[in-house]
This record gives structure tokens, C-alpha cells and sequence, in this order.
DNA sequence: AGCACGCCGACT
DNA sequence: GTCGGCGTGCTC
């Protein structure tokens, strides 16, 4: 028998099978799926077994496999194709989209740490031998009790003394037990179940659970969306499937796994970026041995091994987080699809603010379309008013304008909760010299660095390089450094200064570095500790804040003049998403979005809360333009070290492209990329917009296989990107 | 990736 | 004469 297997190093020029022996005592035990330990020339390697034959089609003289390595680990057929799908899709090597899918504690790598944790218990090993020891040693009262307490039941180590463990091992009474356990237990006491509106019944029985199709749940901010996909996978489990459930970032994870802990109990398996290695790897064993039926998670929950699979949902599905940014970079939704159609099951798109190209598709009959438009009771959507920010410069006020800080104290004096979104953090945005003009610039990146008041560091925001605070300006050693730009930190020292007895509690990556910091936060604003929370665009999405009643928008123009063709959808998205944040409940809410373009079309659609009039006039840009959702796009990067050298390669891909692809393809560039420097190379960019091309593929592997060869650039391919 | 092999320069 | 620089090529 002979084993087809993918090693472990993710090189271009390993990404093939190689060919081994399976020893007579692997035979009937290997697995397709297993992790495998084999010779490698002169070392030895971990690697997959992806195919099992009975004939060696080669002449190489082939080495033997030396061990399975975790046989409690196996890649199920699914997973194989997904991961061929994977690395087919986004052109990673087969071991990265491995590697990819499986969480870390049990990637391959050779320091092997154990993170199976045990409750160990005592047994008494002979009944016999034990009443013999009662008889004999009548006044050993505490050992005697326990012995007769272990006669009815095993008992937990922890509950029994050491001494008298001791002297029972030392008669040979008992034996220990060690019984694997999880780092998160729920109890299923407290099952909660809600009932539907009407509203939500007729999605709810629109959806069939037996078939393939993807559907586009579009409901507007607070309309009960949750509790329709808890209706789903209920309907599911008891059918005896099981169900995948993605939401997008730290914050809503712990809010919506609280309700699903409700909803399902001990079922539910959860998986997010802030849980400990271990937990990860409880949580996935869980999976793996078939202990829950659920599982709820950010991105990489897409890749679990739940077996007979029944539905998948993406909750808030134009989150850009459900786009991997590094390789390789896959979008949740096309393995959700993927995994919808290998088993023929239903995939649930959700959003108050649906992406284009899932709205387009849903228009076109791709995908199904559901709607809900009514908020759950009473609630009704919040008004919003736009405040034009010059006027209120030609007042003097630089941060809040009359209106906000007018509602502001409104709210403080009812007793009712307030949001405020900036996206900056930090505390000033950029640092310049009034005497000379000199501007702090990161030295590995292309991008001026941004003060943080509490650390006393200026800090770049996208390689993360710091340094202290000066005094004097490096260039002309005056005293004359300048602070400009707002960001959150700066945000909430005003804003206590202006309202001294304010409670405000700021939320962003800074104030949200530790573990369960977030949650915290987010329990204690629920609780009414704070009236104000303030933060960056972690706050907008999913919370639900019933004493809520205002949010304000300090800049709106910060996200809306981002240079990138999606910065118009990903604003229209990040403000009616955190307006939704306001009346949640029977308290009425109201928005007030500080701009200085009053007049910009995507803002007056968050202002009428009309996301089809939104849609139709972008629609319309992106069709002039050659955007996405019309063309399909693909960003290729070409980076190195030396900037002459770098650009020359972009335009020898550039020149393989125009070459290879179809005619009508259009290969833009090469550019500078948005950041041109980053991390000490330079990065060139290339696109490439098509609408169908039989070519694209096998060129683009052609060129990743010409830039092996080439020493000083690489490339990055990035299909569909999320920016550019 | 990681290692061996191999072919040229300056040293105990 | 040898040690070691890293350029090249191979791994079932």
C-alpha cells in the first residue's frame, strides 16, 4: 500500500505529493485525513496523507511512513476538499489551507505541548481487600469513611486529603482515574426559548432545510434577526444535524454565545480569537468527538468538523472580517457556500446592510431573498439629523456642535445611555513641527505615527513600531511640536472636561488589549456603570444597549474619503449599523452624524434609513466605473526591497498578464500600492477587472510560478479584495 | 524550508 | 594545505 502526502513546509516548491510506503502495521489503520511523521531526505517531517493507493505508478525507490502522529485528528473527506477548494480558490499551497483550517494547538509544528486537561478520581480497587483494612484498623475513622464514601460513588481527588490518599495508596486500596475534561462547561438549566412575530414566522418558514440554496436575510438593525437562526438550528438539531454559525468580531461573539448558551446549552461550541490555545483546542475536540451540535464562531468556524452538517449562517455577512487579510486570503462566505452545496443544505446570508455584490446577486436570483422590516415590540427606528461641521467651526466648535453636546445633556439629565463613534485611536493623529515643518513618519512604513496619551508613545498603526514621546522636535531641536488630529483617546478627555460629573468608558484596541476586557466593558455599560461609551467602529455592530438613546458620529468624513472604491458602502454600512445601536427598546432614539459634506448622497440615505436608494445610485457608480459587483477584481502586489527592482518586476507581470489573459480583461497598473512602504518594502500594486476569463487561473498560477524565480520580489494575489 | 554538496578566498 | 563563505539543487 502506498500513501500520496503533503509535507509541512509551505513552499511553492513542495506543494506537491510525495509518494511512501505504508508499513504492514499502518495498514487498515491509515486514514486519507491523518497526520503523518515521514522521512524527508536527510530529516524527518510531519505531513497529510491526502490519497492511499495500491499500486507506485513511479520508479523512485520509496521510504517507509514511520508513525501516524495524532490519531484522534483526521481531516474528514470534507475537510480534504475543502481545503483543495481553499488552496484552489485563493493559489496557497495545500499544507497552508491545512494549516488554515485547523486551530493552532493542532497545526503541525515539532514542539509538542499537551493540552488535554483531566479531572483525575479515585476508585477502590477491591471491595474485599477494603473491608479486610476496616476490620483490621477499626479507629482509622477518616480513612474509613472514605472508603465507605468510595464504595458508593468514585470521588474527585481534589476532595480527599493528601495523607489519606497517601496511606490508602500505601495498602493498595485504591486505584486513580484520570477523565479528560473542557475548559468550558455550560449547564443546560436554563433553556430560554422566544416566540416569533409574524414577521419573523414568514422568513422563518420560507427557508428550506433540505436543500441547497443561499439566502439573502436582509433585516433591518433590531428586527430580531438571532432569533429566527435560533428557530432554524433548532429545527435542525432536532432532525439530528448539526449547525455552523459565524458572527464577525470578539465583541458580538460573547454577546450572541450568551444567547445561543441559552438557547442550546452545553450543545454549543464557540470558537473566537480571544480564547486561550486550550480552550480552542476543547472546544474543537468537542466538535471532533461529536459532543455538540452547534458551533458559533468568527471566520475560521467556517473550517469545523461538524458532521452532517444542516445549516450555515453568517450573521452581519458584509463584515469585512469574514475576509482573511493574509494568506491565503479566503472569504468565509465562499467556503460557507462551498460546504452549502457539498451537503445540500441551506446557507443564511444576514444583514441590516447587506454588501453590494450579495444584494446584486440576490436581485439577479442567485441567492433567495428574505426580508424583515419591522423592529421587535414597540421599537421604532431612531431619527437622525446630519449637523453640518463648518458652521459650526465658524463657532468654534472644533469637536462637538451645539446640537450633540445639547443632546448629550438631555440624556444625562433622563437618566438614558449615549454612544459615541470616532475611528481613530489614539490621541493625536499626526505630530508636526511648527518651526520646521517636520512630520513623524513610521521608518518601516509610509505612515505618520499617532500619540497615545496614556502610554506617552507615538505609535504606527500598521506595523505597530513605537516610540517615546520627544520633547523637542528631533529635526531643529525647538520645543514647538504640534499635536493635531483627533482620536478617541483625545475624544474622552474632552469629553469630561466638558461634562465633569460624565461616567465614560472608552472601547477600542487599546482599552481592549486583555482577555475579557471586552465583555467587561460591554456588561458594565449594560449595567448602567457609564452613561457615555465611546470607541472606534468595534461599538457599531450587533450590541443591544435597550437604555441606549443617543449616538453621535464625532467625524463621518473620516471613513467616507478613504480612497478606495468601497469606502462609500463600507460608511452607508458603519453608520446605519451604529445608529442602529440607538432605541432599541421603548425609549426612542436619535442619531446625530457630524460631517462636513451635509450634502453627500450616502449620508442623506443614512438619514432616510433607505439602504435601496443607497444601493441603486452605487450600483450605478460601480457600473461606471467597472467596479464590483459588476467586473470581478484581482489585486496582485509586488513587493521587495529595493524599490527600482520592485516596480521593474510589477511591469514584467504586467506584460504576462496583458499577454495571457483574454482581451477584453483589463490589467490596470502597476501603481504604488495604498501604503507603498510597509514594514521596509516597497509594494507595488496591479488589477486586474474581468467579467469571465477562462485564462485567469492558469495564468495567474503561471506567474506565481515565474516569481519563484525571481529573488527579489514576491507576489501576493488577493482575489476579490476587500480594499485596494 | 532545510540540508548537503561544491567550488573559491584568507587563515590557525 | 584547511575552514567556511553562500550559490545550487534535491527532497518520495
Amino acid at each position: 500500500m502506498y500513501a500520496n502526502v503533503i509535507i509541512e513546509y509551505p513552499v511553492k516548491s513542495l506543494n506537491k505529493m510525495f509518494i511512501y510506503k505504508v508499513p504492514e502495521e499502518l495498514q487498515g489503520v491509515i486514514q486519507v485525513g491523518m497526520k503523518v511523521y515521514v522521512p524527508f531526505g536527510v530529516k524527518e517531517v510531519f505531513g497529510f496523507v491526502m490519497e492511499l493507493k495500491d499500486t507506485n505508478d513511479t520508479d523512485y525507490e520509496l521510504k517507509d511512513i514511520i508513525r501516524i502522529d495524532n490519531s484522534e485528528l483526521v481531516l474528514n473527506k470534507e475537510l480534504v476538499d475543502i481545503g483543495k477548494y481553499l488552496s484552489s480558490i485563493t493559489l496557497c499551497n495545500l499544507i497552508t489551507a491545512y494549516q488554515t483550517m485547523l486551530p493552532s494547538s493542532l497545526k503541525i509544528k515539532e514542539q509538542k505541548h499537551n493540552y488535554n486537561i483531566y479531572d483525575e478520581y479515585v476508585l477502590l480497587k477491591d471491595i474485599n481487600k477494603a473491608n479486610d483494612y476496616i476490620k483490621k484498623y477499626p479507629n482509622r475513622k477518616k480513612q474509613i469513611e472514605i472508603i465507605n464514601r468510595l464504595k458508593e460513588n468514585k470521588l474527585n481527588k481534589k476532595e480527599i486529603s493528601s495523607n489519606i490518599l497517601k496511606s490508602l495508596k500505601e495498602e493498595d486500596l485504591i486505584d486513580f482515574e484520570k477523565v479528560s475534561k473542557y475548559r468550558i462547561n455550560k449547564d443546560n438549566n436554563k433553556i430560554v426559548k422566544k416566540e416569533l412575530t409574524a414577521e419573523q414566522n414568514k422568513v422563518y418558514n420560507s427557508v428550506a432545510l433540505e436543500k441547497y440554496a443561499t439566502y439573502l436575510l436582509y433585516g433591518i438593525t433590531g428586527s430580531g434577526k438571532t432569533e429566527i437562526y435560533i428557530k432554524w438550528i433548532e429545527k435542525v438539531i432536532n432532525a439530528g444535524k448539526t449547525a455552523i454559525m459565524l458572527v464577525p468580531e470578539i465583541g458580538l461573539t460573547t454577546q450572541i454565545a450568551n444567547r445561543f448558551y441559552e438557547a442550546f446549552g452545553s450543545d454549543v461550541a464557540i470558537f473566537h480569537s480571544s480564547l486561550s490555545e486550550g480552550e480552542k483546542y476543547d472546544e474543537y475536540l468537542k466538535i471532533l468527538r461529536g459532543d455538540v451540535h452547534v458551533v458559533v464562531g468568527t471566520r475560521s468556524a467556517i473550517f469545523v468538523p461538524l458532521k452532517n452538517l444542516g445549516i450555515i449562517i453568517i450573521d452581519e455577512e458584509d463584515s469585512s472580517s469574514y475576509k482573511q487579510d493574509n494568506n491565503p486570503r479566503y472569504h468565509a462566505r465562499d467556503i460557507a457556500i462551498y460546504r452549502g452545496k457539498y451537503n445540500n443544505i441551506p446557507v443564511i446570508l444576514g444583514s441590516a446592510t447587506p454588501s453590494l455584490e450579495s444584494k446584486a446577486r440576490a436581485d439577479k436570483g442567485v441567492y433567495k431573498l428574505l426580508k424583515l422590516t419591522k423592529r421587535i415590540g414597540n421599537a421604532q427606528l431612531p431619527k437622525i439629523y446630519l449637523v453640518d461641521m463648518e458652521a459650526e467651526m465658524k463657532k468654534r466648535n472644533t469637536i462637538f456642535s451645539d446640537l450633540l453636546k445639547d443632546k448629550i445633556a438631555e440624556k444625562l439629565a433622563k437618566q438614558e445611555q449615549i454612544i459615541l463613534l470616532l475611528n481613530r485611536r489614539g490621541f493625536a493623529t499626526f505630530i508636526t513641527c511648527s518651526n520646521c515643518g517636520y512630520t513623524y513618519k513610521c521608518p518601516n512604513c509610509d505612515i505618520t505615527l499617532t500619540y497615545h496619551k496614556t502610554t506617552n508613545n507615538l505609535i504606527c498603526h500598521y506595523c505597530g513600531y513605537q516610540k517615546r514621546r520627544d520633547e523637542l522636535c528631533p529635526n531643529c531641536h525647538e520645543k514647538s511640536l504640534n499635536y493635531y488630529g483627533l482620536g478617541t483617546e483625545k475624544l474622552e478627555e474632552t469629553i469630561k472636561n466638558l461634562f465633569p460629573d460624565i461616567r465614560v468608558v472608552r472601547m477600542d484596541q487599546d482599552t481592549t488589549r486583555n482577555k475579557g476586557k471586552h465583555e467587561e466593558i460591554i456588561n458594565a455599560f449594560k449595567e448602567h456603570k457609564y452613561d457615555l461609551l465611546l470607541g472606534t467602529q468595534m461599538i457599531s455592530k450587533g450590541l443591544d444597549f435597550p437604555k441606549v438613546s443617543l449616538v453621535g458620529v464625532i467625524n463621518a468624513d473620516t471613513t467616507l474619503n478613504l480612497p478606495d472604491y468601497r469606502s462609500t458602502e463600507n460608511t452607508y454600512s458603519l453608520l446605519s449599523q451604529v445608529a442602529g445601536r440607538a432605541g432599541r427598546s421603548e425609549i426612542p432614539g436619535e442619531v446625530i452624524i457630524q460631517t462636513f459634506n451635509p450634502d453627500n448622497f450616502c449620508l442623506n440615505c443614512v438619514k432616510e434609513n433607505n439602504y435601496d436608494k443607497f444601493y441603486i445610485q452605487e450600483m450605478n457608480f460601480r457600473k461606471n466605473l467597472r467596479y464590483p459587483p459588476y467586473y470581478f477584481m484581482v489585486g496582485i502586489k509586488i513587493i521587495g526591497k529595493d524599490y527600482e527592482k520592485t516596480l521593474a518586476n510589477a511591469k514584467k507581470a504586467k506584460y504576462y498578464l496583458t499577454k495571457n489573459l483574454n482581451k477584453d480583461t483589463l490589467v490596470l497598473g502597476p501603481t504604488t500600492a495604498a501604503i507603498l512602504k510597509f514594514n521596509n518594502e516597497y509594494r507595488m500594486q496591479i488589477i486586474i477587472k474581468y467579467k469571465f476569463d477562462d485564462k485567469l487561473m492558469p495564468t495567474l498560477k503561471e506567474l506565481d510560478n515565474i516569481f519563484i524565480n525571481i529573488k527579489d520580489s514576491y507576489l501576493e494575489i488577493d482575489f476579490n479584495p476587500l480594499r485596494i
